[in-house]
RNA sequence: GGUCCCUUCGUCUAGCGGUUAGGACAGGAGAUUCUCAUUCUUCAAACACGGGUUCGAUUCCCGUAGGGACUACCA
């Protein structure tokens, strides 16, 4: 049998990494199996419906590089892949349920239904509806409806005796009929579904094979399968994903920090550091395996390498992800993906000159392997496409050495660099420049670092920069030569 | 409150009756190094508790405790 997945977010707020980790899961579990992927956007409530998630939804899984095979834009066999234009269907079987006696409508207003749950509350009793509509004769009721009365209809939940289904990663799970939620809505007045109609309609005609989505999901699973039962229909394979929580051991949520992936894209996350880290949330491979390629997952995946138990979300290890991938970049392919960045940071035009493009690559190798995140490197590279931050004169002391002393190093250091003659620092090789630098701090006694730190400072306006050498290279050497005149000056 | 789910280093995890309980991130120490970083070496760090079952339990069963999810005309 062909495996068919499917992801079902709903466009009301941004892509999470909760989201994004069950989109993962599906989407390497059908590509492991050679199956098909969906990707179906379960916009049926209309109060809290935001365009803009559904943009981010595209952005978001555009970014990751995470296709489907049916859905939005790409279309498939059995679309539309929007609720909100299969309300007809979702109708007709609300309907269906009615009369084979599965399921009635309801009257209650929401006002009956808040002042109901206020008693309950104040009784201190279990919270539901109390069935109030479920006895009403069906000619009855029809009549009400057709006379225009507003009303939703709910699913007779049985009175007695259980419903179970069996979960791949928990094995049965069983719940007494009576505390499934009583007889809950499956069609709202406003003649959309609710989650759980459309939902089991969409993946009966969808023809998904197997469910994976978060362990919040559980409890509602009896529900679906009476649901499917109800409509004589078999229900697919489940298998609950453990949930992701944040560092307080609660479910994953804003206030844990960014958590959105718009965020972390704006963050200098790359979507490798991603889709590898959240891989690793709840499934793992073998006992040291951590590098994960897309590629690698799509073929390793595996159902029964899955965890059980809620994972919280470390930053700190995603970050390591990150500095791991962004150190696999090629200078070409760091270089444009520090452009935006840099455009942001003011550092480089909008778009960037040729000119800027090549002191990018230039800076590539010399950064890449200290960038934890793209944003990093605006900091880092100031001092190429513009003058260094200005410092005070302490900043090119080296411990225990005076101004005077100072201006002696940066004076000789500027000799040896451009000579009155012969070659000067640009026209040798790194590994004839240290020498002259070890021979001048020999000469003056001092250590090597005493005499490239000034410099350092000098040239990058930190203490902490890239290599020196490759650094004064994409300074130039006019711009060289006036910041450590001016360095000299400051300090006499 | 009720129902359901979960429980190995701080965190992610390996383990599927007999192991010095392994790896990774983070942390400590050291080496390399022009700063920072990278890299390498190394150290510390866990089977929630109590009963069973068994020759033997981290592993199987039952409790306890702790944590979590759900309990809408939201998904």
């Amino acid at each position: 049998m062909d495996v068919r997945v499917r992801y079902a977010p709903s466009p009301t707020g941004l892509q999470h990494i909760g989201g994004v980790r069950t989109a993962l899961f599906n989407y390497f579990f059908a590509r492991s199996l050679g199956g098909t992927f969906i990707l179906r956007i379960e916009d049926t409530d209309r109060e809290r419906y935001d365009p803009r998630a559904l943009q981010d939804i595209y952005d978001t899984f555009g970014w990751l590089g995470i296709g489907w095979d049916e859905g939005p834009r790409t279309g498939g066999r059995f679309g539309p892949y929007f609720q909100s234009e299969r309300t007809e269907l979702y109708r007709q079987y609300a309907e269906k349920l009615v009369e084979s006696g599965h399921g009635y409508y309801c009257f209650c207003t929401p006002q009956r239904l808040e002042k109901l749950r206020e008693s309950q509350a104040a009784r201190g009793e279990g919270q539901g509806y109390d069935r109030c509509c479920r006895n009403i004769p069906p000619e009855e009721a029809r009549a009400r409806k057709e006379r225009g009365e507003r009303c939703v209809v709910r699913l007779k939940i049985p009175l007695e005796g259980s419903t179970g289904f069996r979960d791949y990663l928990i094995g049965v799970i069983e719940r007494a009929n009576t505390d499934i939620n009583p007889d809950p809505v499956l069609l709202k007045s406003d003649g959309f579904p609710t989650y759980h109609l459309a939902n089991v309609v969409d993946d009966h005609f969808m023809e998904i094979t197997h469910i994976m989505r978060a362990q919040e999901w559980i409890p509602s699973g009896p529900l679906h399968v009476l649901l499917y039962r109800a409509f004589g229909w078999e229900p697919p394979e489940y298998c609950h994903l453990p949930m992701v929580m944040g560092e307080d051991g609660q479910k994953l949520s804003k206030r844990h920090g960014s958590t959105s992936l718009i965020e972390f894209r704006a963050g200098g996350y790359v979507p490798e550091a991603i889709i590898n880290y959240v891989s690793l949330l709840g499934w793992s491979y073998d006992d040291s395996r951590q590098i994960f390629s897309k590629a690698d997952l799509e073929r390793l995946f595996s159902l029964d390498k899955l965890n059980k138990a809620a994972a919280v979300f470390d930053y700190r290890k995603l970050e390591w992800f990150n500095g791991v991938y962004i150190r696999e970049r090629s200078d070409e392919a760091l270089k444009n993906d520090l452009l935006p960045f840099l455009r942001d940071a003011g550092l480089v035009g909008n778009p960037a000159s040729s000119r800027e493009e090549e002191l990018l690559l230039g800076a590539a190798p010399i950064i890449r392997e200290r960038l934890r995140f793209l944003t990093d490197a605006a900091d880092m590279l100031g001092f190429v496409f513009r003058e260094p931050q200005p410092y005070g004169a302490e900043e090119l002391l080296p411990k225990k050495m005076g101004a005077e002393e100072t201006a002696k190093i940066l004076s000789a250091a500027r000799s040896l660099m451009f000579p009155a003659e012969g070659k000067n620092f640009f026209d040798k090789t790194d590994e004839e420049n240290e020498a002259g630098f070890r021979a001048l701090a020999d000469r003056l006694e001092t250590k090597l670092g005493n005499v490239l730190g000034p410099l350092r400072v000098a040239v990058t306006g930190s203490r902490v920069s890239p290599p020196l050498f490759e650094s004064i290279r994409l300074v130039g050497e006019e711009k060289t030569l006036a910041r450590i005149d001016a360095a000299i000056k400051l300090l006499v």
